[in-house]
DNA sequence: CGCCTTCTTGAGCCGACTCAAAGCTAGTGG
DNA sequence: CCACTAGCTTTGAGTCGGCTCAAGAAGGCG
């Protein structure tokens, strides 16, 4: 993967907590996550926090950022993350070869957003934590990061708590609910789906949802 | 902007009710709003609907089908629409003319969607509709659509219910502790928000975000 | 071992929901 | 001009899903 050249410097790394990018800034490049995990979101008064898109290994981060526009809600590490920092600019030599990638991955964001406002509106917490599940583990899969019916989840319930619109308490307790139910296997940071076809029933998906 | 063929069959109508695009179909053009409103929405099961964008004179419908794939959510109109139809394939030489502003509602209309999850995902009812008549006269005033403090807003209140997450009987009760608090003036279809600075420090709203 | 984060449990509360009915309003046709 | 209708808005009463606050148990790590 490294040419001749091997620029180190397109070789970053960051510790959980750290950031990626800060509000209002404009970042000088694309990352492009090779290990870890990643998120943008935005804190409201009373310590609100809600977790806005979610970086896997594989994912661009992010890709709104080509269209040249400060970054407008931060973006930190969940974990430990490798990432290749790529120029921005679209007009880049070296961009050209990954432009029908990059575009995907655009697409792919937009349409996880517009189906994450739906979850948001309209779903209960069972329903919420479904679609998460079954995402995260589909997004893995494709990534070749799954196995079997397994994949790593390195979110704390207060981070999944951030994402689906809940409070950890709640979380903790719909989880345990599903555990019960033998919905999900969910310890120790490691996803288990025992049946992909009733989890997706119970997220209450349109039929269309690719959650890729 | 009408070449010398200027085909009449540019301009397109539309019937509140009638659909811009349906699910699961490669729409065959842009859509430039000149008048009237529109919505992308997905139903649930129980009736459940969560609209998940709004299109309003002056905007592109749908910017994510020129990265060319099929609408996953309908588009239908909330109201009489007259439009201007656009080739979709982004290499066209029409197409170059608009490239600049094509980018920039589809950013627009991708920082929106991010900022909804945070509205949707953390805030209260009475945060959720200022959050949305604020966007919507911002959106309105920069058309040149808003006269003083005031701008039209041809949405039911179900509609409204639909944007926010909300039912429409809470929406209702929410909307008049509004009225009665002197923080907005929505009635016929008309909007007035006599005092912008408030309404914003109510919606709980970043500091960053436009709401353009 | 001690510290810190995360997970779990309990008890009470409240914001938003449901169900149901009545009051408007605009448009239609006689 | 008024009756009729359909869709929208308003009101009331009761319920519930998810929240808050608080404390304790279980990991993980130096």
């Amino acid at each position: 993967m490294l040419s001749q050249v091997a620029p180190s410097e397109d070789l970053v790394f960051f510790r959980p907590h750290q950031f990626l990018a800060r509000e209002n800034e404009q970042p000088d490049g694309l990352f492009h996550i090779q290990e870890g995990w990643a998120c943008r979101y935005r804190m409201l008064s009373n310590g609100r926090r809600q977790i806005t898109a979610l970086y896997l290994p594989g994912d661009c981060c992010e890709p709104c950022w080509a269209l040249g526009r400060p970054s407008t809600q931060p973006v930190v590490a969940l974990t430990n993350i490798r990432a290749k920092k790529a120029p921005c600019r679209m007009s880049g030599a070296l961009f050209a070869d990954s432009r029908q990638s990059f575009w995907k991955s655009l697409a792919d964001s937009y349409e996880r957003q517009a189906n994450w406002l739906v979850t948001l509106g309209r779903k209960t917490a069972m329903e919420r934590l479904s679609h998460l599940l079954l995402e995260l583990f589909e997004r893995m899969r494709q990534s070749g990061l799954a196995y079997g019916q397994q994949c790593a989840l390195p979110l704390t319930q207060m981070d999944i708590a951030d994402i689906t619109g809940l409070t950890p308490v709640h979380v903790n307790r719909t989880l345990q609910v599903m555990r019960a139910r033998g919905l999900v296997e969910l310890q120790a940071k490691w996803l288990r789906i025992p049946d992909l076809g009733i989890l997706r029933e119970i997220a209450a998906l349109d039929a269309t949802e690719t959650l890729a």
